[in-house]
DNA sequence: CGAATGGTTGACGCTTCTCAAACTACGTGG
DNA sequence: CCACGTAGTTTGAGAAGCGTCAACCATTCG
């Protein structure tokens, strides 16, 4: 039942999350074996934490949350950010590989590992479907890759606010609002806040953006923004 | 029977390929469904490129290739090495995400990819196999992002070579050959080959590894060489 | 109003990149 | 067998992009 909802909801927010893509549908055994529990976190709220246990699978309703990786000096990779539609916490080796944190008021689905995993055996083309969303985010995490490894500051910003545009393509609004800091992005492109903010004043100079506030984000010449951020130089 | 083979082999190699982990049987329909065609790449030649229809899958049984995405100005990016035991081509859309490379000769089982959904829809665990793979190869993926953003030159090539020591674990050798040039090394870290270089000699001269011939490292040190590698400090 | 949190901007420095030259290993052909 | 060419590697010098440190500004909240 709340699986199936999932399952129709949009696919693309950044990688190493599990997302449903559009057009797949559970069936109806699903609520008979896993029955979820609702859930609400508040933003900076803890949902687990990488090395735990993975106990539950939860599957995001609402809000934001940030996916995160930390070397023991505290330095930060944000692996990607989940919103409504994604699964979290579905590690195979049962332990989570990485945080997962309240970035606004988030609410949520939670199921037992034990029963997803039984859903996986016994329900027809679940596990299929599964595959599907994983090879999905493995997908993404490979853009992500190339971006990290091999784009500029400029390219690494233009391409975040490409995906959030994308992910935000309600209606035709060109307006996006920035759930996260300017610290989220900076540790989701491997650079610091200082070069996210310095890249984001050049982008506005340079008339691609405007930044009404510093969590609005309006996109005045996409087709540019696209250029940069697939690395057509004119990176300036 | 082939695809069994593979279900019993090592798991670990680096990200963005699909391996089968190791204690999973396919079971005996497998054959009889997805006949293998054995085919042979000399070094350098390309299986598939990014961008093409994903018509077959690949098996990898002996040999190395490199994965990859490209630039429109050419940088280039490494997501993963893939040797015995990979899979490849799996894209769930029908398109390669990415380049795959021969490295050295390599030999393969080439499956036709209407055959292998068809084991997935038809074959009874064998998505979920698939699916356990998948996440665990997001996972890599997911400690590369963590690397390619958040270390630095001498924790990424220290990185490297604990995971070709990994992967080479035959005895209890701590001599490693590296198949790759110092291009690909580059290409996989998000350096360059000049920094990669400098690297390997830096840690040469702080007595930790030693290096015979250009593709052929010792390690010295291997604890020291895993802290680096972890991020704790000293990093030289 | 003042403190706190987050964002912007500037000056400076360091890590890494770029450009260039020299060295090594290896294979080919004279 | 050795000169030569090629591809790959190493090393150096200099440049640049991004990080660090620090000050200042904006917004929110008690």
């Amino acid at each position: 039942m709340h699986l199936e909802a999932a399952a129709t909801s949009a696919v693309k927010a950044g990688p190493t999350l599990i997302a449903f893509p559009p057009g797949l549908a559970v069936g109806p055994a699903v609520a008979q074996i896993a029955t979820p529990m609702p859930h609400k976190k508040a933003a900076g709220e803890i949902l687990f934490s990488e090395g735990e246990d993975a106990e539950s699978v939860y599957e995001v309703t609402g809000g934001m949350l940030r996916l995160y990786k930390l070397l023991p000096d505290g330095r930060r990779q944000i692996t990607g950010f989940a919103t409504a539609g994604h699964l979290l916490g579905l590690a195979p080796e049962g332990i989570c590989v990485y945080t997962a944190e309240a970035l606004t008021e988030v609410t949520l689905r939670r199921y037992k590992r034990a029963a997803v995993e039984r859903l996986i055996d016994e329900v027809p083309g679940f596990a299929r479907r599964m595959l599907a969303a994983t090879s999905q985010e493995l997908r993404a995490a490979q853009d992500q890759m190339l971006l990290l490894g091999r784009k500029s500051a400029s390219e690494k910003v233009a391409s975040f606010l490409v995906m959030i545009a994308e992910q935000q393509a309600r209606s035709g609004e060109d307006e996006l609002d920035l759930p996260m800091t300017r610290s989220d992005i900076a540790d989701y492109l491997g650079l610091t806040i200082e070069t996210v903010s310095r890249t984001l004043s050049k982008l506005k100079q340079a008339g691609l953006i405007a930044l009404p506030t510093a969590v609005r984000i309006e996109i005045l010449d996409r087709d540019r923004l696209e250029d940069m951020a697939a690395g057509d130089e004119l990176s300036c």
